[in-house]
DNA sequence: TTCGATAGTTCAAGAAACCCGAACTATTGA
DNA sequence: TCAATAGTTCGGGTTTCTTGAACTATCGAA
């Protein structure tokens, strides 16, 4: 399990950033993880709503998005909003995005 | 050709704007009519980008995510942002979207 | 009023992206 | 060392996207 990429914010497409917000799933994984610090793959999204292996996928296209920052401690990996920096890259996208609806 | 829906922009979801505007065609288009006032399906989009079938689709998404509102003078067809009202059921989304990059 | 040109839609099929079960990797605790 | 837990990767079935071809609608000119 190589460890997790995290791209510059630099290096994302608003396109790509628009295209990760713009799941259900993931919205909702993002909605969660504005709410609390961190969660792991299981909170994130509680397991009712999808399989393990497509919770994982989305948050993969969240990183790569710049989105979300993961790390493991000990066999869980943990997961927060890169709220600061995606704020910075994208001024004001996330904000409405949370607020909206 | 039966006329053009434009949904009620309350029933539009958030996802389905995001979806709408992640992609670089829609994006652009968008972009261009955000300058202008209003625009012909060959304008909104250089025919360079894409094919027409490709950009009357793209219209089509973004028609149904409430971008925009599209009517017929003589062959043409022109469309134009429904920014305010945009604005109004997403408060900062596209201002963050145009300001962006 | 018919013909040709222009503007765009719809259809269908091939290409690309997505979802999720099954198999796998990594870590921990007994 | 073994079983359990947390999550990833792979494969292929399904859905969605793209685009050429055929179609509809409108206009201007003969």
């Amino acid at each position: 399990m190589a460890e997790f990429i995290h791209p510059n914010l630099a290096d994302v497409p608003l396109t790509a950033a628009l295209h990760a917000l713009s799941d259900p799933a993931r919205l909702a994984m993002v909605r969660n993880l504005a709410g609390a610090g961190e969660l792991n793959c299981e909170c994130a999204l509680p397991s009712c709503a999808a399989p393990k292996s497509t919770r994982s996928n989305h948050l993969k296209v969240l990183r790569a998005a710049g989105l979300i920052e993961t790390r493991r401690e000990g066999r869980e990996l943990f997961s927060r909003l890169r709220k600061k920096e995606f704020e910075a890259r994208f001024p004001g996208l996330l904000r409405a995005v949370l607020k909206a609806e």
